[in-house]
Formats: structure tokens, sequence, C-alpha cells
RNA sequence: GUGGCUAUAGCUCAGUUGGUUAGAGCACGAGAUUGUGAUUCUCGGGGUCGCGGGUUCGAGUCCCGUUAGCCACCCCA
């Protein structure tokens, strides 16, 4: 006798891998939501959209960011002997892939932007998963310029012009300058003090990881380390004072521009200047950004900054870059915060998946029969058309059916070849029947639809 | 990788010192009222009580393990 072994699924299969997400026709029509504002923002500010592939070799990543990244890669191999490779965490590596073997032929400068999914193999919380969606926004090199003392100013404009495009974004899904904060910093003025202060050259790495742990280790530790990198005391009581009281109010000239820039880009209000903004990034080389909610709360938005050696790293020419990254999922927790989602009626709506017109039977037989040429002959000229997948003929309640759906119009076939036409969102109909074969020759007079309708 | 909390229907939750066949509201489906998005009424589909083991005559309930989620560390491109 054949044993019988059931195939049940254990649960492993029926659930998503830690830290991933299923999307389900809502929660998929939300991420189009925030997508659809970002792909329009990139496009009305000048950027073309290019993409890669989802893995790369593992070598791209431990180039820039060494073998200690390894452990936060999902990294695989094949079996015959070829390379290693790893999912991609971010897309910054593969951009410079990209730009680096074309530069020669490409416009200065080039603004591309990207919108897909990264992975990291880290461990979830509020705020961070292993899949995200995050969008990327740069600008390789800069307009012309006709002598080298005119790259500052040059350079300045792309940081202005990458985070208005950045604001932009965040603008479009209906954020203002309350619900958020970017915090400019810059590189330049940190690094002065730090070398101003004692810290030799080869050190500033690790300088700005240090500073990075002022809130997170005691104070007397914290010198201590400091006085190991070679910092004197007052120096030390210099840059806590700076980058954590706030005890100069001035920003430094090095970003200074790029302030005026913002303003002059109107939106200034969104802007502060923040010395203790460094970013743990050991490329980036000027200014640097992050966008946080304005009271504190949930993660980083966005970050970017500048980062001029990039390029060059991945053998590329020597060329100034800017960028920024967003993720979909500290953006989302935020607009939710914020009250800024909209309803999935109105998400729907605004990607154009509003049904156009729902075709009801009126239960006769020859209504019934007319309903599939109908919706046929509606959907070729053009329109979303539905019909109700319902067993009842009441028409209250298939009229209902259509409301659910948020269809904008109701037709009825009634006997003889006529129709009922409804408009549900006036919750009106007109007084005369129209013959169904006009209706289908006509759709734009009879159901007009698409913000005709007034 | 370390720790804390949590897990019952699609959703929000009941479920007594361990005791019959695990419930409610909402949602969903069907029907009724000569055909207009409402109300009401009737009926119905739905559950591996996260998963696995243990204690017990008997476990949704007690114990252990495990998985997932949330939160905090680490890290944060």
């Amino acid at each position: 006798m054949p044993e019988a072994t059931p195939r049940v699924p254990g649960q492993h299969v029926l659930q998503p891998p830690t830290g991933t997400r299923d999307f389900y026709p809502i929660e998929l029509a939300r991420l189009r939501f925030i997508q659809d504002a970002w792909r329009r923002t990139s496009i009305t500010h000048g950027f073309q959209e290019i993409d890669g592939p989802t893995f790369e070799h593992l070598d791209l990543y431990t180039i820039k960011s060494g073998e200690g990244i390894v452990s936060e890669l999902f990294s695989f191999e094949r079996f015959q002997g070829e390379k290693r490779f790893a999912l991609r965490p971010e897309f910054t590596p593969t951009l410079a892939r990209l730009y680096a073997s074309k530069a020669a032929s490409l416009p200065k400068p080039t603004k591309w932007f990207w919108m897909q999914n990264c992975f990291r193999a880290e461990r979830p919380q509020r705020g961070r998963l292993r899949e995200f969606c995050q969008w990327n926004c740069d600008i390789l090199g800069t307009e012309p310029i006709g002598s080298p003392d005119q790259e500052p100013e040059a350079m300045a404009r792309m940081d202005a012009e990458i985070i208005a495009t950045c604001v932009a974004g965040l603008e479009k899904l209906g954020l203002k300058p309350s619900d958020v904060k970017v915090k400019i910093g810059h590189r330049a003025a940190v690094v002065h003090m730090l070398t101003a202060g004692g810290c030799p050259l080869d050190k500033i790495d690790a300088g700005l990881a240090w500073l990075d742990t002022y809130l997170k280790v005691e104070e007397p530790k914290f010198r201590g380390a400091g006085a190991a990198l070679g910092l004197s005391s007052g120096a030390i009581d210099q840059l806590i004072g700076v980058l954590f009281k706030g005890a100069q109010g001035e920003p430094p000239p090095a970003a200074r521009r790029v302030l005026e820039l913002v303003t002059e880009l109107g939106i200034g209000d969104w802007c502060v200047f923040d010395y203790s903004i460094v970013r743990g990034l050991a490329y980036y080389t000027g200014m640097v950004f992050e966008v946080h909610e304005a009271s504190g709360a949930e993660r980083a938005i966005a970050g970017g900054g500048r980062y001029d050696k990039l390029i060059e790293l991945f053998g590329g020419p020597s060329t100034p870059a800017v960028g920024f990254g967003m993720g979909d999922v500290v953006l989302s927790l935020v607009l939710q915060d914020r009250g800024l989602m909209p309803s999935d009626k109105q998400i729907a709506r605004e990607l154009g998946l509003r049904p156009d017109v729902v075709v009801i039977s009126n239960g006769s037989g020859e209504s019934d029969a007319a309903v599939t040429p109908t919706l046929a002959a509606l959907r070729k000229a053009g329109l979303h058309a539905r019909r109700p997948y319902k067993a009842t003929k009441n028409i209250g309640k298939l009229l209902k059916d259509a409301a659910d759906q948020d269809a904008q119009y109701a037709m009825i076939l009634e006997d003889g070849g006529m129709v009922t036409i409804k408009d549900m969102d006036k919750n009106v109909q007109r007084p005369e029947k129209a013959k169904l074969a006009e209706v289908v020759g006509s759709v734009r007079v009879y159901l007009p639809v698409g913000g005709l309708s007034g």
C-alpha cells in the first residue's frame, strides 16, 4: 500500500522571509503612489531613469566599503567556479560602474535617477526591512566651467539642485516644511576643525567616525578617544560645542553658497544648517544632508551628499558627483504619522485604476446576453469597463457593487436595446433611456470620463 | 549576532481554577422586499487557536523548544 504523505506546507513556506513584504493590491497601490511621485519629480527636474542588474559581483561592494560589508549582504556563489555575487544593497556602486565605463560620451552634467528594490541582511525593525525600495537621484559632473576657480560655484549649484529635487519629491507627497527638516552639513567644515585641532590628515576618517559616537558613549571615554587622535582638550571642547551644542550659529563659508541657492530655489524654509550632519560614510567629500521628520520621530527619511572621489575609485575619470537616496519604508511611516497617506480609493483614482463604467443587466434574458458584447465594445472604445460578478438580480445591490468599485458610471441594460446611464458621483441618471448602439458609438458623449466631466 | 514583549476567523477582540462541537461585532457570500448606492430581517462560508513537543483522563488555557512580528542594542550605504 503506497504511503499517503500529505504535502502539508510548513509555515516557513506560507510566510515571506524575514524582513520582506507581500504586496496585495492595496499595498502595491500605496507603493506605486509613492513611486509615481518620485518618478514624476525626477522627470520634471530633468533626470533620466536608469537601471542595472539586481545582483553584482561581490567585489563591486567590497571596493567601496571593505570586507566588513559582506556580513550585511545577501551574497551567493555558483558551484562551477564562478565569482561570488551579492544582491544589491544600494545602487551607487552600480551607478559608478555605469558612469565610469561610458563617461567620455556622457553629457555634462549627467543627471540620472533610479527606483528599485535593494536587499540588506539586517535584523528588521521599525523603518528597516531586508528588502525595500529606494529612490536615487545623482548628478555626475557639473556644467562646463571656464576656469578652476569657478568650480566651487558649479558644484554648489548641483548640490542645491539635488536638495531641491529631494524636497520636491517630498512636497509632491503632501509634506510641508512643518513636517520634515532638511539638515545640511558640510564635511569640509568639520574636517577643517579636526585638522586645526591637531588631527593628522590620515586619521580624518577615524575622526569623523569618532564624532559620530558622541551620543553613544560616555563623555570621558569620548574625550579619551579624541585625544588618541591627536586632538587637544580645547579642540575637543570646541568640536562638542559647535557640533552638538550649537555654539556656532553661522554656517561655514563652504556651505554658505549652497544655503543661498536653496533659498533662491524657494525651499529655504525646509532647510537648516547643522554641523553635526557628517554622515558615517567615508566617501562623502563635501556637502552632506539628511531629511528627518520634524519632531525627530522615525529614522532618517533620506540622506545624501557630495562624493567627488568615488567615480575615480571605480576606474572612471575624476568626476565631481552629488546624489541622495530615499527609501519607501521610513517615508511611508512618516506619511502615515502625518495623516498624509491618502485613502485607498483616492490612491486608486490618482493611479488611474478607477473603473469608468459598470455594465448591469436589468435581469431579463435579453439583457443578460447583451452584457458581454457591451463590455467588449466599451473596452474596445478605450474605457475601463466592468460587470458585477454577483448572482443577484437586485438592481440596488448591483449599484452598490458598482459604487464599492468606485465606478464613475453605471449602465443598466434594458430590453429593446436601450440603456439607462447613471452618474455615480452625482447620484443622478439620464431621464431618458438611450440606445445601446448609439452609446457604444459615441462613448465620449454619453460617458465623459478622464476629467472631461464637470 | 544579543535581549524584552507578543501570536485565537479577513479585521478588532472574548474565551472562567485546564472541562462538551472555540464565540461575538464588523467584513464577506446567498436570499427576501416590482428596479436605484440606505435600513432591516433570514441563512451561510469560513479557524492547522503561529508551529513542534511535554505534563494531564482532558490543553486555546500550564511547561519547554521553535518560527514570525514588534521594540531596543550592533549597524545603518
